[in-house]
DNA sequence: TTCCTTGCAAACGATTTGCATTGGA
DNA sequence: TCCAATGCAAATCGTTTGCAAGGAA
């Protein structure tokens, strides 16, 4: 999709909500859409720095993403986990609600099937595929 | 694996390099151990607040990753890019050398076979599975 | 004794908020 | 005009560090 389609495309969707599409939010979603892969603020500020405050730059990020027009790739707090060689090869599902993260191991069958996916998607992207990793997203049973 | 048998792995690993197994991360490894995914500084602190103080468990955990007894399963900064609806549905290839995300798109046959790969597993863990993604990581070409 | 680890407090960096001002519909 | 957005500075939160004291090898 190109730039001006999306330019559009967010454009309706904040004006439904009454929330403007002023100069520093167009070059905000420029800069992430330029990219090519997830951002942080601070990446995404080095972009902008000229036109938007670092203050600015936060709140708009959060109301872009309230807005559903940016989405968060990873939070920030770090998580930690137990290394694979003392739990083994496992996989998430993380709670959309709750943030629960749960570790699941898949059938044998299973996760062939993916490790073969990831290694031929991989390949043709030009990488040297040597892991993969699987995040489940949905609604936990408390959550439901 | 059972608490017994991780603790002695642990503590083989860390004699190796001559970091103690103290008191303090015997309790810290528990917690993680015991959570069943990855856990927050916040978190675990909160199972061992009498015994270990923040910095101290801010400290071991930074030393434990180092030794490769933990791993991150996530950074702590948070990372933003266009919602779905914006560019397509699509995964990610992270080159573990220099760090580069690159979005990819997935066959359709790959897409699908994922998708319901994704939907059974998260159903057995109990979510209602509304969304996958599929991280890959590897060497890209320039780091090759 | 040696040196890793601890615990407290101060420092830090990223993110958030208060408030007065600006600017778009 | 009205209300969302801005820009600065101060506040806050999670995390890191300095340093003196404690503890294991």
């Amino acid at each position: 999709m190109k730039e001006r389609e999306i330019d559009e495309l967010v454009r309706g969707r904040l004006s439904e909500r009454n929330i403007r599409y002023t100069a520093g939010r167009k070059a905000l979603i420029k800069a992430v859409q330029l990219a090519g892969g997830p951002q942080s603020a601070a990446e995404i500020h080095k972009q902008v720095r000229r036109s938007v405050p670092i203050s600015s730059l936060y709140r708009s990020l959060a109301i872009l993403e309230a807005a559903g027009v940016l989405s968060l790739h990873q939070g920030k707090v770090a998580r930690f986990e137990l290394a694979e060689w003392l739990t083994g090869h496992h996989h998430h599902v993380l709670c959309i609600e709750c943030g629960t993260v749960d570790d699941i191991e898949l059938d044998e069958a299973s996760e062939e099937l993916l490790k073969r996916l990831a290694a031929e998607a991989g390949g043709q992207a030009g990488y040297e595929e040597s892991g993969h990793r699987l995040e489940i997203e949905g609604l936990c049973r408390r959550c439901r």
